[in-house]
DNA sequence: CTAATTTTTGACCAATCAGTAATAAAAGGT
DNA sequence: ACCTTTTATTACTGATTGGTCAAAAATTAG
């Protein structure tokens, strides 16, 4: 690698404007705050990541790439497919609560209601990773099905349907500092009504 | 009454820019659109509604009188108590399909998710709101409990948040133009999973 | 007709917005 | 040592932001 080497790290970067985009959303996150986060120039900012948009952009990828991580990981360590739903779904409530650096709520869901209606990009994108978590979960209800864990009466692409209903409206309330408990015991009682 | 009169109808112009922030949100809606949407000038908008945010407070109790006085009326005409819940949330979904002149999506949810977490008084309102949403449909639950409509294995307090974060996810998902009949059935699975 | 009161209008303001250009500094290649 | 390449830093832009102010216009009360 020749010329000047970076002084910072871009991921510990992303990671800050993530969170900054997070908890203010895309229209009250200025640059002065990016460049108050991050701690680098705004000439940096934008030669290392372009123009705001697609620095956001970039960050709204890290945060769903962190989700199907996370996602992946649970599943892959489930013993059944019915196990590893409920383990992924109470695996989202535990998330946030684990680590205090990030801000509260889901920032796909911001996101999802703050700029979808009007960014053809994030729209795109978040249609994308709905279809992926939608095709992950409703492979997992058939199989469950199948296996005989779960009943016939209902398709797995409506209980599908209402699963992921379920966790955006329940992200959608997590206004305030959430009560992880209340949560568990909310997912519980639906998963219950449900499967 | 002393002085020059009105030329506009102040109704009218709350309608229009209640209409803006829910399309566009209170941050991404200027003072430029704001005077364009309700045609009078900037100077007059001060001078009747007060300043931006305060003008903004103003529609959104305006838009949640709506949603109040609407379940109301459809509460009054049920039958039963469970029909008057089945009646009041498929009337939320037919709410927007009906006057193509409001945007997508519920303004509530959308001003929870952008506002309500940095902002007291949108947090206190929606609060406010939620809380009577809950013990009306809480009260009905009870009722058809003891009327023998609805069995008692949950809690009416259970059962009340499972409706309202699945309300809450619904209008989550309403990004684009939104497939009527399709919220229609998944609403109807979750209810007979729940009732 | 005049004075008081309210609304309308357009000009104006400081602050902030996202974004850019030029220069300085730090590295590697030769 | 010297040139090239990349990054860091500073100063600067034009546009837009929310908000103000004073004067003109329109009405009623006396």
């Amino acid at each position: 690698m020749v010329g000047r080497p970076r002084e910072f790290d871009e991921e510990q970067v992303l990671d800050a404007a993530m969170k900054a985009f997070w908890a203010n959303g895309y229209e009250s996150t200025s640059l002065a705050d990016l460049v108050s986060v991050t701690g680098l120039h705004k000439g940096s900012l934008y030669q290392a990541f372009g123009d705001k948009h697609t620095l956001f952009i970039q960050t709204l990828k890290r945060y769903l790439h962190n989700v199907r991580q996370h996602k992946n990981q649970v599943l892959e360590s489930a013993d059944t497919p019915l196990g590893g739903i409920r383990a992924v779904l109470h695996g989202f409530i535990d998330m946030s609560e684990h680590d205090s650096t990030c801000p509260q709520g889901c920032m796909a869901v911001k996101m999802l209601v703050e700029m979808a209606p009007h960014d053809p990009e994030v729209k795109r994108i978040m249609d994308e990773h709905k279809t992926g978590m939608q095709s992950t979960i409703c492979s997992r209800v058939t199989q469950a099905q199948a296996n005989g864990e779960l009943g016939t009466d209902r398709s797995p692409e409506m209980i599908t349907s209402l699963i992921m209903i379920f966790m955006d409206g329940l992200a959608t309330q997590a206004t305030g500092p959430m009560n992880a408990d209340e949560a568990h015991a909310v997912l519980n009682a639906q998963l219950d009504a449900l499967l």
